[in-house]
DNA sequence: AAAATTCATCGCAAAAATACGATAAAACTT
DNA sequence: AAGTTTTATCGTATTTTTGCGATGAATTTT
């Protein structure tokens, strides 16, 4: 007999609800930093006051509905908050959700066993 | 006139592509932290010198053959490495690319102007 | 009042991600 | 030799993401 898995045997759709606490919450950041648009995006925030939408549609290689979803999810994610400023809208960061992020990262790299203590 | 969008108009199908260096790089591996399987994936090895595959599908809610694919898509990106061990194949941390990784982010969220700064 | 600017949203299409079961390869056990 | 264990991969279905153009709302400019 070729053999198969004894066990193994789940159903469990949709996975990913079954997570929690910050193993979601960062992921739920990296997925918001999982495209090159979207770090250009915060980069720029990250190294002015503000930008205006359009700031972005000049720099980035797509059109400006495109630049405006990423944009919302950004967003969505917590890491930018908008304010209206008519005609226009105004990004920034969110500095709150930035520290947050931040530290999760952080802790998470910072887990990591050193090769010394490895092979202790 | 109800008005439009004058230059914005680009056609630029795969904007994607157009990215480069450490902002392609940083969204590569946020990507690869994406999903919180793939966290807790990272997490487990972080804490352990190596795992075999049927370690994480003992502690994962899903199938064998999603913990597989997620493996793939971690060892894709470079974050771990795998090492026949048959019948066994056991998975642990790339530290060249843990540290990388590590760098990558810390330098993003650092780059951001502090409030004090700002405000001058 | 008419035209222009700025931007989000809708509708849609294409591509990528997520998930499963079934299967098969490789090695180990009996 | 036959069966078991372990795991990757294939095929497929569903959902999500990515992207565009068109449109419309709000405001400013002419």
């Amino acid at each position: 007999m070729p053999g198969g898995y004894k066990f193994y045997r789940k159903k469990c759709f949709n996975p990913k609800k079954e997570f929690q606490g910050t193993t979601k919450e960062l992921a739920r950041f990296a997925k918001a930093l999982a495209h090159p648009a979207r770090i250009k995006i915060l980069r720029f925030l990250s190294h002015s006051d503000f930008c205006y939408t359009g700031d972005f549609v000049e720099v980035l290689p797509m059109a400006q509905s495109t630049v405006s979803q990423h944009l919302k999810e950004l967003k969505d994610a917590g890491l930018i908050i908008a304010r209206e400023q008519p005609p226009r809208v105004s990004y920034c960061i969110n500095h709150e959700a930035w520290q947050r992020a931040k530290m999760l990262f952080k802790d998470f790299f910072d887990a990591l066993k050193t090769e010394e203590e490895q092979s202790q």
